[in-house]
DNA sequence: GCTTTAAAAAGTAAGAT
DNA sequence: ATCTTACTTTGAAAAGC
C-alpha cells in the first residue's frame, strides 16, 4: 500500500534525522570536552549499537548520546567525570549516570572502574604542575590504593587529593581551592582523602 | 561459630495486604488523627504507627502497603493496629486479611575490609555495578537467592529484594563463599 | 518512567556556626 | 574547621498519570 510505503519512508527519514542529530551532538560535546577524534568515533559506534539493539526506546536521544560519549572516554582511557560531561550536555547528571549504567549493562561494555591516575595528567596541566608532581601524585595513588584506601571513593576526589599532596611534596604548592576547582570536588573531600593518603605514604 | 550470617539484622520489611473494602480516603483522613493525605501528590493516604514503628499507605481500593517495620511480626502487629482502627470507625475489615511480604532489607558485616575494585573484576563485570563516582557501594545481583547485595569497602553489606527471612542468610553465605574463593576475604 | 513510604550502607556536598 | 542535614544506590507494593 502506498500509505504504508510512505510511512516507512517517513519513519526511515525520521530515524536518519535522529541519528544525524545524535552524532552531531556527540561531536559538539566532544569538542567542548576537548577529547580526540578517536573518542568521538568510539562514542558513535556505541550510540549506533544502542540504536540497533533498541536501547533508546523510553530514553532521550541526547541522554544516550551523552552516555555513549562518557563511556567512550572511559573506554579510551581518558575519562571525564559525570560532572564534566553534564556541563556540556543538556541532560541532567543523574540521567546521564543512569543511562550510562543501562547501556553499559545491555551492550556488555564491561568497563573497569575508573582509575584515578587517568585524571592526573589533565588536572596537573590545568594547574601548570610539573612532570615531577604528576609522577609523585601517581605514586601516591598507587601506594594508597594498594593499601585499600580507594574502595568506594570518588576517583576525581582521590586524584585531586594526590595532586594536592604531590604539589606540597615537590614545593609547587597549589591551594586546596585551586585543585578542588579543576577536579570539581570540594575542599573538604580533598582534605579527607589527603589525610589518609599522607598516612599511607608513611608521612605521618 | 559466629560468622557474618550472625551479624544479619533486618532493617525494613515491606508488605502488602487488603481489607476487601473500598475506602473514602477523604473521610478517613479526617477520622484518623495523624493521617497524611495529598491526593495531588500521591493516591495513597499515609498513616504511621508508633509501636511498632511503621508506615502504611492506604489506598481507595482498600489495599494497603506497610513499610518501615523491623520484622515480619512487627508488620503483622502494625497492620493489626490499623485494621482495628478502621473497625473502630465502623469500616468492615476482613477477618484475617492475607499479608504478603514483598521485600526485606537486611544489613550485615563480613568482618573484613573489601577491595571493591578487585571484587568488581573477580565477581564478573557483567554481574556487577560499581561506580564510586556515583555511589560508594558495589551492586551485586545474585540469582539464587534472587537478591541484590550492596558491598562496601568496610565489609558492611546490605541485602535487599528478598521475600523470605532466610534469603539474607543464604545470600550472605553465598557471597562470603564467592569472595573467599577469589582470595579477597581478609 | 514518575509520584510516596521506610531503612541500611559510606561518600560527597551544602549551609550554618 | 567541624557539625548537621541531605542526597546518591538497591528492592517491592500500591493507583494513576
Amino acid at each position: 500500500r502506498l500509505r504504508k510505503w510512505q510511512e516507512r519512508i517517513r519513519t526511515k527519514d525520521a530515524g536518519e534525522r535522529n541519528l544525524q542529530f545524535a552524532l552531531s551532538e556527540i561531536d559538539r560535546m566532544a569538542s567542548a570536552l576537548g577529547v580526540p577524534r578517536s573518542v568521538r568515533e568510539v562514542a558513535s559506534v556505541i550510540y549506533r549499537r544502542a540504536l540497533n539493539e533498541d536501547l533508546i526506546r523510553g530514553r532521550s536521544i541526547e541522554g544516550v548520546a551523552t552516555s555513549a560519549l562518557y563511556a567512550a572516554c572511559r573506554q579510551e582511557g581518558i575519562p571525564r567525570s559525570l560532572d564534566e560531561v553534564a556541563e556540556v550536555s543538556r541532560v541532567p547528571q543523574k540521567e546521564i549516570g543512569r543511562t550510562y549504567r543501562y547501556i553499559s549493562q545491555e551492550l556488555g561494555l564491561e568497563l573497569k572502574p575508573v582509575d584515578p591516575k587517568q585524571f592526573v595528567p589533565r588536572f596537573a596541566s590545568a594547574l601548570n604542575l610539573s612532570e615531577e608532581v604528576q609522577a609523585k601524585a601517581t605514586e601516591i595513588i598507587d601506594v594508597s590504593a594498594e593499601q585499600g584506601l580507594l574502595s568506594g571513593k570518588s576517583p576525581t576526589g582521590f586524584a585531586a587529593a594526590a595532586i594536592y599532596a604531590a604539589s606540597l611534596l615537590c614545593n609547587e604548592k597549589k591551594t586546596q581551592r585551586e585543585v578542588a576547582d579543576v577536579a570539581q570536588v570540594t575542599e573538604v573531600t580533598i582534605r579527607n582523602r589527603y589525610q589518609e593518603q599522607i598516612e599511607a605514604m608513611g608521612f605521618r | 561459630m559466629s560468622g557474618p550470617a550472625d551479624s544479619i539484622e533486618i532493617q525494613n520489611v515491606v508488605a502488602s495486604t487488603g481489607i476487601g473494602q473500598e475506602l473514602d480516603l477523604e473521610a478517613l483522613a479526617d477520622d484518623l488523627p495523624g493521617a497524611d493525605f495529598n491526593p495531588d501528590n500521591f493516591p495513597g493516604l499515609v498513616y504511621r504507627t508508633q509501636e511498632p514503628k511503621a508506615a502504611a499507605l492506604i489506598f481507595r481500593s482498600g489495599k494497603i502497603v506497610c513499610t518501615g517495620a523491623k520484622s515480619i511480626d512487627d508488620v503483622h502487629e502494625a497492620l493489626g493496629i490499623i485494621f482495628d482502627k478502621l473497625r473502630e470507625l465502623s469500616i468492615p475489615v476482613d477477618e484475617e486479611p492475607e499479608i504478603t511480604v514483598q521485600n526485606i532489607v537486611s544489613s550485615a558485616d563480613l568482618g573484613h575490609n573489601l577491595n571493591l575494585n578487585a571484587l568488581a573484576i573477580g565477581l564478573g563485570l557483567e554481574d556487577v555495578e560499581y561506580e564510586p563516582e556515583q555511589f560508594p557501594g558495589l551492586v551485586y545481583r545474585m540469582d539464587e537467592p534472587k537478591v541484590v547485595i550492596l558491598l562496601f569497602g568496610s565489609g558492611k553489606i546490605v541485602i535487599t529484594g528478598g521475600k523470605r527471612t532466610d534469603d539474607a542468610e543464604t545470600a550472605v553465605e553465598e557471597i562470603v563463599e564467592r569472595i573467599d574463593a577469589l582470595g579477597l576475604l581478609g
